[in-house]
DNA sequence: TCTTATGCATAAGAAAATTATGTATATTTG
DNA sequence: CAAATATACATAATTTTCTTATGCATAAGA
């Protein structure tokens, strides 16, 4: 997302949850969701997506299936069972810093 | 913030959101009130702010004024005239940004 | 036919943290 | 009273995580 710097270090947890939500994805289907969901507003770059997926499936909290579309290459990642279950702490994680973040910008919100 | 890696970019403008509010700040005072703000979740290492104080200020954005109090220094920050304009844009970017997030987290909300 | 879209990937560089130090004074606690 | 904690600054080495710039390849649209 080369327009904003603040997103730094929520890619994975954005990719965690699309793939929680969609049950499977591939790369290229991620970037156009997420620019669909946030009005052109987040853009992820290939530069960052695909070194991300790769270490999340190194990390095993993804699986890989490669398949062939009008002959042209997918790969498909989906969570591991250990990818739900770390799905959720980041989700977690995601949720309390956006509260975090309202705090600190408009106290007048979020009394709770 | 040595807990959360999502709070990546978004410090520069909680700086200047807080020297908004405030008027003037100086180092070791920001951290804590981040701390008392977000109730413990978002701690600044000085690792993180020293050096973005110092940026802020070679940017033109911050002002620095050398206080003693008890024997001790400190290092009163304010914005620049440029610095509250600054602050005005990206406190609307960071706005935005939580808009988009909520929307990749909790697409139910926000039918905005 | 040329451009845009689809689809993957990696390397070089920059930005922005973390971690680990270092210095110094004041206050609290055992 | 000594030791630990709090206050207050700073920087260097390292790591993480992006951007930018490439590269390859096929399909579709102008």
């Amino acid at each position: 997302m080369p327009n904003s710097k603040l997103y730094k270090g929520s890619l994975n947890t954005i990719i965690l949850k699309l793939l929680d939500e969609e049950g499977k994805m591939y790369g290229y289907e991620i970037t156009q969701k997420v620019k669909a969901l946030t009005k052109g507003e987040l853009q992820i770059t290939e530069g960052a997506l695909y070194p991300a997926l790769h270490k999340l499936e190194a990390e095993g909290l993804l699986d890989v299936e490669v398949a062939k579309v009008d002959n042209r290459l997918r790969k498909y990642y989906k969570l591991t069972e250990q990818g739900e279950k770390e799905t959720v702490n980041r989700l977690a994680e995601l949720e309390e810093f956006i509260r975090s973040m309202q705090q600190l910008v408009n106290p007048k919100w979020s009394i709770s």
